[in-house]
DNA sequence: CTTAATCAACCGATCAGTAGGTAAATTCAC
DNA sequence: GTGAATTTACCTACTGATCGGTTGATTAAG
């Protein structure tokens, strides 16, 4: 969760029924809004028309913009990491983990949506501090993530890569979240297969690489 | 160059001699911006304090953001496609001209700056019609160089990947542009280098790929 | 009575873009 | 060559729209 010092109001309530609160459901246009056109192309605005309900009730909800944009990183990451867990759970294969690692990428990719986090991390230099941490979060989990899934796929013969496991795990993050950008940049969602496919194979072990043209 | 119909003036006055013309120091400042923050986090009203020029001014050379957006993406486009050239005629070799491509990315990560194409793209679906004519044939011309080397290289044994040249390239114009992001991102070069290497490394015969951990 | 959640109405700043004018350079007519 | 007409390159001053954000009132529920 970001920081708010001040925490003048408990931002986003609760849903212990399955009931969506308000907050969540601002969060989830938010979501889909920057997910699209990015942090500095959406506005409360185009929020408030897609609720049906004023800009001063967004800020009830959210204090500010960035406060916004803190929150909606940091729900995000919190789901990423959960689906990271199952991941964990599901299979103790290297390479299957990968798989599921990929996968996640590929979900996100519809409706000319991209990765979030991808996508906040282009803007990072207009970004609030409170948002730029969330996103160090994100990623520094990332790499924590992948490099034990590496670094074991390695010692037990699962996967074949030199040098450091952090390299190898960093290499990925960003050639998935580049690869997914250019595959809806393309509106050709094969072309993020593809590329997926040809990374994970350059690491497994068992993995086709016969050279035939 | 975009299609420009009208064509009321001329918008990019040539240099023939030595001195750059406004056109082009308006066309820097911009290239920088967008570089760095982005082409919806830039304003008219920034590029004139810059120059110290008025916006008005900015709209005598270029009538709308659009249409300095799309000068923009051509001319980045020529000099990106130039610097290609450049590698064919200056190298022979596929892991050498794949070496000297990847080194064109490296050149831009200076300075919270990151790939203009690859900014661009990640903002695609907010641009105007002429920006996203002019960053498909910024990317088509990517696919086609790269392809070419890739498949020569192959027929030549100094490569070997699986698959379709051409799925080959395009999974290395993803990975460069969002290694590149992530690398500005963290603040740390060695990031790109390392991932730079793993990915070529990955299609090069000769290239070490030792298992040591 | 209090609190949570919403609203209408507004604020100053900034956005891209326009209108109309000016001074200097260039082109053209003679 | 010289003077008139045109073009280039800038300016001041403005527009309507939109930006994130604030104020203070209203409504509804506990």
């Amino acid at each position: 969760m970001p920081a708010r010092p001040p925490e003048r109001r408990r931002a986003v309530a609760r849903s212990t029924d399955g009931i969506a609160t308000t907050a969540d459901r601002i969060l989830d246009v938010a979501e889909r809004l920057v997910q699209a056109r990015g942090y500095n192309a959406f506005s409360y605005a185009d929020i408030a028309a897609a609720l049906r309900i004023t800009k001063s009730s967004l800020h009830y909800h959210f204090a500010s913009k960035a406060d916004l944009g803190a929150h909606l990183t940091a729900r995000y990451a919190a789901r990423f990491l959960a689906a990271l867990d199952d991941i964990t759970q599901a299979s103790q294969a290297a390479p299957e983990r990968l798989r599921g690692y990929v996968a996640l990428y590929e979900n996100t990719l519809h409706e000319d949506q991209m990765s979030l986090c991808g996508m906040l991390a282009t803007e990072f230099v207009t970004l609030a501090e409170p948002i730029r941490a969330e996103l160090r979060r994100f990623f520094d989990c990332q790499d924590i993530w992948l490099t034990a899934v590496l670094e074991a796929g390695r010692s037990q013969g699962e996967l074949r890569f030199p040098g450091a496991p952090l390299e190898v795990a960093r290499m990925l993050v960003g050639s998935l979240e580049g690869v997914t950008m250019l595959a809806r940049f393309r509106g050709d969602s094969d072309c993020f297969d593809n590329a997926a496919r040809h990374l994970l194979d350059s690491l497994c072990v068992l993995c086709a690489r016969d050279d035939g043209a």
